[in-house]
DNA sequence: CTTTAATGACTGAATATGAACGAAACACTT
DNA sequence: AAGTGTTTCGTTCATATTCAGTCATTAAAG
């Protein structure tokens, strides 16, 4: 892409510049390959906006942006993984159907695919999939109730437990902190824990939304054994040794690939 | 494949540009080896369709804006008015409290002006409230579950009326769609005027925060009589008269004005 | 044979970019 | 503080690209 178009360029600019919290002329010139005097012009212009604030060298993330939530930090980083896998496990739920979602930054990915969706049923603890699937026509969104986690934008507690216990689901699609084959699903957050047992109640159909980061890895406290997983839904970097090892517990794996994409 | 239809070329100049989110003139028309007027004809069309959006030398992906619940919209609408009300509601409410706050565009401005607020319990039915205070580190956010109303981002229904039993407020700060000093507080959405009923059972102190539009109209659905509240927060544009018999009626009556924010 | 739609060529106007240069801001030393 | 050299800024100008509109050509449809 030798060239690239300005507004194109400024709407990276301003990531750039939100990323890092600020950003120099030199390191924006290079980056984009345009000359200095251009992107002093596309700071200007932003910062006309207010987007951004100006300064001598560079520029500075405008508002000290109200610290965001680190699911939705979550959410931009390795964002081609987790856009994959929310296709991948969209395409696992059929219309009509009511499925719960849980919290994280990789199922909201998954929400964000279903809104094209008629007659479905949608229950979740997160905010962010609320969010998402607010304005969907074809879809119903029942929130449960709870004290907010703020990190995750999530509910839980007893409230939340009570009012899982309110709704029927045909399938669970949630993630998990920790997943490994000796000491199944695990987490570190042990508020949590309970709601996450809760939830794996609702129906028989339990869908794990699992980047490969996180296998392996082990939590403080114990969720569910991993045989209660119904499919695994992963990316293409996870190791293919350990996924067969999924398999052969009887889990169905699915391996989202970007490149296999392009065939729709 | 000498000639494609239009139709089918301008198909895939969408897919096009909405795979690398950007797609300049130069390429397209190389990529379907027609002349870049021929491009830039069918880009004009796209744009009209508003499937994507127009740039100089090119186009880049339209961002398939969600399109905004009518709640978000209305906060951008009279906007300093309902900042300003949310400024003096707040106001009413102490560190250490716990409070309910209700759904619409005003009380999301109250909400915001209680973020650096300490030990505070906010418990709120509206998505955007939650939202807006999620970071606050002072304040701890309980969330009532429900089914979501898309235009309020606000949770209603027996969920919430159930969750609703489960906690208790100091206060309750919530707008209303229409106030009239011989017909009350009413409603025009059915589904929500139940939930409204178990909300003003939470608290005997009911802040109500009404811009100067509701005053004098009446909803199909009847919620609750005036003398149920004890505080009333609007707008400078508020008729002063009327204003006055709500005092007569012993209700606290506070006018936001704007102005008189500058003294402190 | 006429009509219509699609495309391409041409033109003056608008836009985007880069280079040049004096002014201002900054980082030093004295 | 004051001075000095360096960097960065904003402006102007020149150049290249892109735009929108008009008109001509082609090909299909009636």
């Amino acid at each position: 892409m030798a060239t690239s178009l300005k507004e194109e360029r400024q709407q990276r600019i301003l990531e750039t510049v939100r990323q890092n919290r600020q950003a120099t002329i030199a390191e924006l010139s290079s980056a984009f390959e345009v000359s200095d005097v251009t992107i002093r012009r596309d700071l200007r212009e932003l910062a006309a906006q207010g987007v951004l604030r100006r300064a001598h060298g560079g520029a500075i993330a405008a508002v000290p942006a109200p610290p965001e939530p680190p699911v939705v930090q979550r959410m931009t980083q390795s964002e081609t993984c987790k856009a994959c896998i929310g296709r991948a496990a969209a395409a696992l739920v059929s219309d009509g159907e009511s499925v719960f979602i849980g919290s994280g930054s990789t199922t909201t990915f998954v929400a964000r695919n279903l809104v094209d969706r008629k007659n479905l049923t949608v229950v979740t603890n997160a905010l962010t999939v609320a969010t998402a699937l607010a304005t969907a026509p074809g879809v119903t969104v029942v929130v449960t109730g709870g004290m907010m986690r703020a990190s995750e934008l999530s509910l839980i507690g007893h409230i939340t437990e009570q009012a899982l216990r309110e709704v029927r689901a045909d399938k669970i699609i949630m993630g998990i902190p920790a997943i490994c084959l000796e000491d199944g699903l695990t987490n570190d957050y042990l508020p949590e824990v309970m709601t996450d047992r809760t939830i794996i109640e609702m129906a028989t159909e339990l869908i794990l939304v699992v980047d490969h980061t996180k296998f392996g890895k082990v939590g403080s406290a114990y969720v569910a054994p991993v045989k209660r997983v119904t499919t695994l839904v992963t990316d293409w970097e996870a190791d293919s040794d350990v996924l067969l090892r999924y398999e052969e517990l009887g889990i169905r794996v699915i391996v989202a690939d970007p490149e296999r994409e392009k065939d729709r």
